[in-house]
DNA sequence: GAGCCTATCGCAACTTGTCGCGATAGCGCC
DNA sequence: GGCGCTATCGCGACAAGTTGCGATAGGCTC
């Protein structure tokens, strides 16, 4: 389904703002905050409000052309619908973060399948636990 | 180590409020929020901040006395230390919450600690996806 | 191209949580 | 029991995100 179509069938519109937001989204290479995309929708167009773009993002999300993800702060992180999914692992001791390949998460969302008959979708929020060095180094 | 031994291996203090938001965590049944803290806490001491509030959770779990989990909504949920460990499947279509035994999550958590050397805490996050009743039932 | 319906906008207020600062009060020592 | 060090407190301001409301403007029809 093209944008246009869906923006037909959910009777959404197509307006300066939300085109904005969504090349914002489109042109960041990875994972970029609500914020960042504000500052640099407000670059070229500084009336634009921040409800605006949460609300846009928002919209764009249930179109299908952009995605939200938690990481371990409490800050929404947005990347375009169409790249890879993966999953995070995120270190509570140094804070590093490290991809999960969706082969991995697809083992293990098999789990839950099997147990309890639930889709687990793995790349929405990140799994915090110890990473290999923290742990080899417990006492420091 | 007993709450005693570890504020003063911690250089930590036992204050008034400190202690009634240990008791309000501890008579909480399940996971409550912050604010049901401080409402329970402010019916006897109106006077206690809500920043107050916030810093003791945050250093009782330094202390390890209590933990908090973070379901789908941007709410902090907190528990009681010595409550027994699960993880959170929450259904994204109708928002109910099903418990996960702690021997999945451990199975779940073996494959990443074979695969990336990761420690990870499964039941810090809720996993979020599509339950058993909604996938079966698409389009509604 | 004008008009209508209503999705969306900008604004302001609110929520959840954090932080800096001067004042207060645990707790160890005498 | 009194003293001093400093952890903690209450307050106000800030950050990230949501919501209600009157005004604006897509996009369909004619």
């Amino acid at each position: 389904m093209t944008l246009q179509e869906a923006l037909r069938s959910s009777g959404k519109r197509m307006t300066v703002q939300r085109r904005l937001v969504l090349d914002a989204v489109r042109q960041a290479r990875h994972h970029v905050t609500a914020d960042e995309i504000a500052k640099r929708v407000r670059a070229k167009h500084p009336q634009i409000d921040a409800s605006t773009v949460y609300r846009n993002l928002q919209a764009l999300e249930e179109l299908g052309e952009v995605i939200h993800t938690h990481l371990d702060d409490r800050i929404t992180r947005w990347h375009r619908a169409d790249s890879h999914p993966h999953g995070h692992l995120i270190c509570r001791v140094c804070g590093s973060e490290t991809e999960v390949r969706p082969v991995a998460l697809a083992a293990m969302a098999k789990r839950l399948r099997d147990d309890h008959g639930f889709d687990a979708d793995l790349a929405h929020s990140a799994i915090v636990g110890i990473c290999r060095q923290c742990r080899d180094v417990p006492s420091e």
